[in-house]
DNA sequence: CTTTATAATTAACCCCGCTTAACTAATAAA
DNA sequence: TTTATTAGTTAAGCGGGGTTAATTATAAAG
């Protein structure tokens, strides 16, 4: 069991430092975007989940149906969601993103990553060949997780 | 230069997973500590440079001084940071976090995390004692950047 | 068909974060 | 010493994000 908790270390040890960063990135780049948190979070969670209802919205934000109601208000208006009638149950509303929406995205992953460049550079061509596999199996792992 | 482009590419992966996961649980741990998002920035970022100015913080977030001003008196209300007087310059106010301020943050990076154990209970002993050279030398590189 | 449960919205309200503008205090420059 | 600059606080006001409670509309159960 030695390898397994010196592994757990290691593997906490760097998730801290990339979810330091890319929290730091995130908010940054909230902010440039004009959105709060919780909107980037709506965001998020739509184009995981693919679509989702209202009230499965403010149960993973863990605000109450009427907030995340409220603020999608917001998003709807800024164009960067869209709420519309399931047809089979026309009491829920199907949340999407529209495209405006997954370019929010996809510039909030990309934004200010400019420390990923960094620590590629700071390592050996050696280490970066080695290195490769840990971090893909790593993500694919990780993607498989709940 | 293929093995590098491959390399930050796999970086990317790992850390778009661990932005969306750690959004998800600093935004939830923060909630219910009762902090704002901005009041959680606020302490990561003290922890992480020691001390600084009022200005520095508001810089820092984007904000403006009386804005951040306005943030710290709930901060240190709390007992999470101490703001006292720089005896070298009276004008500024020196910003540190109390013991209470760095639990917060222990507690924020390792709320939530669960996520990690079953990550690394998805792997073969054989990866994990395989992949903990790769995670030590990656942290530590990413630790001296900026 | 009537009743009950579910999904979402609306309204009234409070708190917080942020802004601008005016102000105090301490240092630096003239 | 007088003036200008810098650091920070205070005050007034706006808007967002959150809450609870009441309301509407649809679906399911009796």
């Amino acid at each position: 069991m030695k390898n397994a908790d010196s592994f757990v270390a290691a593997l906490h040890e760097w998730a801290e430092i990339t979810m330091r960063r890319s929290m730091r990135n995130v908010m940054r780049h909230t902010k440039e975007s004009g959105l709060s948190m919780s909107q980037m979070g709506t965001l998020f969670y739509l184009q995981r989940c693919g679509h989702s209802g209202v009230s499965g919205l403010g149960g993973h934000l863990g605000i109450t149906n009427a907030a995340a109601s409220q603020m999608l208000d917001r998003l709807v208006e800024q164009g960067l969601i869209l709420r519309s009638e399931d047809p089979q149950d026309r009491r829920i509303k199907r949340l999407t993103l529209t495209e405006q929406g997954r370019q929010m995205i996809y510039q909030s992953l990309h934004a200010h990553q400019a420390w990923l460049e960094e620590l590629s550079a700071s390592l050996t061509p050696q280490e970066k060949e080695a290195f490769i596999p840990a971090l893909r199996t790593l993500t694919e792992k990780a993607k498989q997780i709940k």
